[in-house]
DNA sequence: CTGCCTGCAAACGATTTGCACCAGC
DNA sequence: GCTGGTGCAAATCGTTTGCAGGCAG
């Protein structure tokens, strides 16, 4: 779809370091290559588990500080929902989720049409919309199956 | 506008807890009550610093457990949202919010027509939506001017 | 070289849990 | 009276910070 390949990004980390003057430390490429090789939404923690494959030594604390670096950087975007821990997202461009109630699986949309919602008037609050974004919340088809609509062991 | 009067939600509170059989405590009295007078997001701890007015000896623990009753049970609905902590809002009806990226700060959106957005299509997914929930990002008038668009202390 | 970056360990803040006691129904 | 709720203190979990050395530019 129209998404950048992992060399195109990679690229515009280099560029988007180079521009800030920020060294582009060994540690920095591999947070940013794990990230874009995963297409889910992962947490802090499970970035660290797959980075320490090619890094080991890699400490927790330089993860989360270059993810925080990152979406300073616009190069990668935070989402957090309630039940969840706070969970990290390559793609950029506006698009949507589904959210799982039960499992708390986070599942990109792609249709366009949801791009193109007018913004509501804001006059009064006089605040100024720079995007916005949609969750639909519901139930995944895994967690429907296993539970038949009850309640789900968590 | 269109919702319910403090004591109607009350109301509302002591059927939910008879029906589930829960005990209607002084303690979920006071926390329903507190959240209901605000007409903004506020966190646990805001709430509990409120609460003591009236229940000095209430402990941070039950607010923290009472709130999360309230969520299962549907009454309120729990708020999260990247670099700020979880709040809570009695609005149970669909609703949108702004929320600005500076200070943080949530607010509240009437505009009918956003309610009435179609679902995707989610076939391919085999997910069931329930609702959806809209944020739009931005500034806040108070940030704006504060900063005049640059980089605001926090 | 110089400055930002990293790793470590300790601090932190929000939230949760174990347990003895207490209050609704 | 029984059941579940509450308060307290301690534990936990994700995340951040202070500091001494290391590496990219």
């Amino acid at each position: 779809m129209g998404s950048a390949s992992l060399e195109e990004r990679v690229k515009e980390l280099e560029q988007v370091c180079r521009s800030r003057g920020l060294p582009l430390t060994i540690q920095r490429r591999a947070v940013f290559e794990t990230i874009l090789e995963r297409d889910d939404h992962p947490s802090a923690d499970q970035i660290l588990e797959q980075i320490k494959e090619r890094v080991p030594d890699i400490s927790r604390t330089t993860v989360y500080r270059i993810l925080d670096t990152f979406v300073q950087l616009g190069l990668i975007t935070k989402i957090c929902h309630p039940r969840s821990v706070a969970r990290f997202e390559p793609r950029i461009q506006q698009h949507h989720h589904l959210i799982c109630m039960h499992c708390e699986q986070i599942i990109d949309l792609e249709e366009d049409r949801l791009n193109g919602i007018a913004y509501p008037d804001v006059r009064r609050h006089d605040f100024q919309i720079t995007d916005y974004h949609i969750h639909f919340r519901g139930i995944c088809s895994g967690c429907r199956s296993r539970a038949g609509g009850a309640e789900l062991p968590d």
